[in-house]
RNA sequence: CGCGGGGUAGAGCAGCUGGUAGCUCGUCGGGCUCAUAACCCGGAGGUCGUUGGUUCAAAUCCUUCCCCCGCAACCA
């Protein structure tokens, strides 16, 4: 007979930089649901995989001084890579796509031209205001007064050749596939998709570009590559096959069930099932948009950690809590769909209450018992009281509550049903006091039953867990005596599986107590990278002569004013020493309060094109020096001695 | 008036298809001793941001205002 299949996916993540808790958030929740449909019995297929095209990781790999390619490379396969993380993080994905593989190349090619020959793509002109000196396009929306947003100049109309995707003429399917229930969620994400980008009316797309060459080519176009839309959106139907000779999964998987970040949900719930459409393809079966982990109240980022308390490396975190510990925690402690607040802290109080105190513990005493009281195998014999009724009920009743949490992507509450039962549990060894039932031999019978129905409860409870801690559930059930085939899923609502006269083994601490002051201690020690910061290669040679283009003078601060509705702006206006005060905007306020800069003496280049700004016009810059200290950027605008007079020239 | 999320016990959160406010941690007291100083029970602690309204009844629906956080904009 054949098994019913399930498609499930990450997003392909981005390798400009390694990866961090936030991905390892998205990729751990996605292997839980994985192994959970495994342990029900589908053929499962999960795919992750990395977006490696585009402008940025040209640019990076240009800095870095090596290829594309090479760069990328590092990121993914080298040491410490994405593919170290997932190994490491013990994820069972079938399959791994990189975008730069031949057959997706291939494949991308192939429906590139799919969606040219029916007509969805066509080559059109970006058309759109262009800045000479700024070589920029820009659409008419994004003008300020008419001009140009970067530079404050007139712009002229142009066009640039590019390949558009007709994304207006899915408008209407893709709303209403967006209400027709449970494509997107969480719900809440629906509205906004809809209020944000359909109702404003769907632009089409621009899918190829000439401005970078990091990507797949058009293969009938050249000089054009596939922007990021086609070629990584369609990552989840290559993977599979599709009009490619790699694989031929695409008929037995698609649909897919596609975990994206919320950030993504616009891509995946709009763009993909347009493309999809428009292929002739079925849409996805389901969109997940999940929430992102906030830390000190903002969203994960690399700089944050050297200003943080919290260490989000990955690494260093499955090295100091454990693996199964960290997937643990990710998936218990956050409603999934929404953002939470990722913290060291809670991070150890979450594995001390429920896996040390609560789980561990439990396995713990129980085991301790059975081999305490019974030379670890259990007496055949039994004797049952009404007590134990409420605790049955809910080894039997557990997996019906946890498994429809589960189908409906909420893993959050799935465990807290499990940690109902294991909770129970331990009430009922206070309630039952095996310790004063072991004084008495004709309670013998009595105390196996009660030893026997909290083994059930950790057998049942551990079976539910198995797709967020595979091994330690694994070493639990060596622990509890519980054999193969009492640890499948069809047996985590039934009581009774485990052999009467079982065998236990109280073995090793599966999930030992943390000191917090003291592993917090060591963490801080851990994260805290002493490397010197790298100081910049100096720039290419500039002549004298393009130096001295740059008229750069003594400015004395009239007055300085916030802008409003920026956090980062102040106006100045300036004595330039040409009598008339020359306004210029800088982005500094996150270093100096205005008032503390009237009167100073500060430098400017005045001959910068003027620029608007939230609405206000810049001439000029003021000069500051900046620095990067332990991975802060440290800003200090320049400020002279008060005898240098304004209108004094640099040179 | 750009879009969105949120303001509930000391902290972190749930409840928000309306009916005397729950969970985890912390705290105070008690119980137990099998266990990873763990486990079990109980107490204290909240006028559910603010204003007005709908209702027999609102944290829960509508309204006013305030504050926080994302996105966007912006950083020459």
């Amino acid at each position: 007979m054949e098994k019913k299949t399930f498609y499930i996916t990450t997003p392909i993540y981005y390798p400009s930089d390694k990866l961090h808790i936030g991905h390892t958030y998205c990729t751990v929740a996605t292997d839980a649901f994985a192994r959970y449909k495994r342990l029900r019995g589908y053929d499962v297929m999960f795919l992750t995989g990395t977006d490696e095209h585009g402008q940025k990781i040209e640019e990076k790999a240009k800095q870095a001084g090596v290829t594309p390619q090479e760069f990328v490379d590092r990121i993914v396969t080298g040491e410490n890579g994405i593919l170290d993380l997932w190994k490491l993080m013990n994820i069972s994905n079938d399959r791994f796509i990189r975008t730069t593989d031949d057959y997706h190349v291939k494949s991308i090619q192939r429906i590139f031209r799919k969606m040219y020959d029916n007509g969805d793509i066509y080559k059109g002109a970006y058309k759109g205001k262009y800045c000479t000196p700024c070589e920029s396009f820009w659409t008419e929306s994004q003008l300020v007064d008419g001009k140009c947003p970067d530079c404050g100049r007139d712009v002229h109309d142009a066009e640039e050749e590019a390949y558009f995707f007709r994304l207006s003429k899915y408008a209407k399917p893709v709303q209403e596939l967006l209400e027709s229930g449970e494509f997107l969620e969480p719900a809440s994400r629906v509205n906004e998709m809809i209020n944000n980008f359909i109702k404003p009316g769907l632009e089409d797309l621009c899918v190829s570009r000439t401005s970078f060459s990091w990507g797949v080519p058009v293969d009938f176009d050249e000089g054009h590559v596939v922007y990021v839309w086609v070629d990584a959106l369609s990552n989840y139907i290559t993977a599979l096959g599709y009009l490619n000779d790699k694989y031929d999964d695409y008929s037995k998987y698609w649909p897919a069930v596609h975990i994206v970040g919320k950030e993504i949900v616009r891509f995946h719930s709009i763009i993909w099932p347009a493309m999809l459409m428009s292929m002739g393809e079925p849409v996805p079966k389901k969109v997940y948009g999940h929430g992102w982990l906030i830390i000190d109240g903002g969203k994960v980022s690399k700089s944050k950690e050297n200003k943080s308390a919290n260490v989000i490396d990955p690494y260093i975190l499955a090295d100091f809590f454990g693996v199964d510990a960290l997937r643990f925690f990710l998936l218990r402690t956050f409603p999934f769909g929404s953002d939470g607040n990722f913290s060291n802290e809670l991070l150890i109080s979450t594995i001390n209450t429920d896996l040390a105190n609560d789980l561990g513990n439990l396995v713990s005493r129980t085991t301790a018992m059975v081999e305490k009281y019974f030379g670890g195998k259990l007496i055949a014999e039994r004797e049952a009281d009404a007590i134990d009724d409420e605790l049955i009920a809910l080894i039997r009743g557990t997996a019906e509550n946890y498994a429809r949490e589960m189908d409906a992507f909420q893993p959050h509450l799935a465990l807290e049903h499990i940690f109902k039962l294991i909770q129970r549990a331990n009430k009922y060894i206070d309630e039952t006091m095996p310790w004063a039932l072991a004084k008495d031999e004709a309670k013998k019978a009595r105390l196996a039953s009660v030893m026997y129905n909290l083994l059930e409860a950790l057998r049942v409870s551990l079976i539910m867990l198995l797709p967020f801690m595979p091994e330690s559930c694994a070493k639990a059930f060596e622990q509890i005596g519980a054999a193969a085939e009492a640890t499948v899923w069809e047996k985590a609502g039934e009581y009774g599986v485990l052999a009467a006269d079982v065998n236990v083994h109280k073995g090793e601490t599966l999930f030992p107590r943390i000191d917090a002051a003291k592993m917090l201690e060591e963490l801080a020690k851990a994260s805290a990278k002493p490397e010197a910061p790298k100081a910049p290669p100096v720039l290419p040679d500039v002549t004298i002569d393009e130096f001295a283009k740059c008229d750069m003078r003594v400015c004395k601060v009239i007055s300085c004013e916030a802008v409003k509705k920026s956090d980062k702006l102040l106006k100045f206006q300036l004595d330039d020493g040409s009598g008339t005060p020359r306004q210029i905007l800088s982005g500094i306020h996150k270093f100096y309060e205005p008032e503390d800069l009237v009167g100073k003496t500060v430098v400017a280049i005045l001959n910068l094109p003027p620029r608007k700004m939230m609405g206000q016009m810049s001439n000029g810059m003021l000069l500051s020096a900046v620095r990067e200290v332990e991975g802060k950027e440290e800003l200090h605008l320049m400020i002279l001695d008060d005898s240098v007079p304004a209108g004094a020239q640099l040179c």
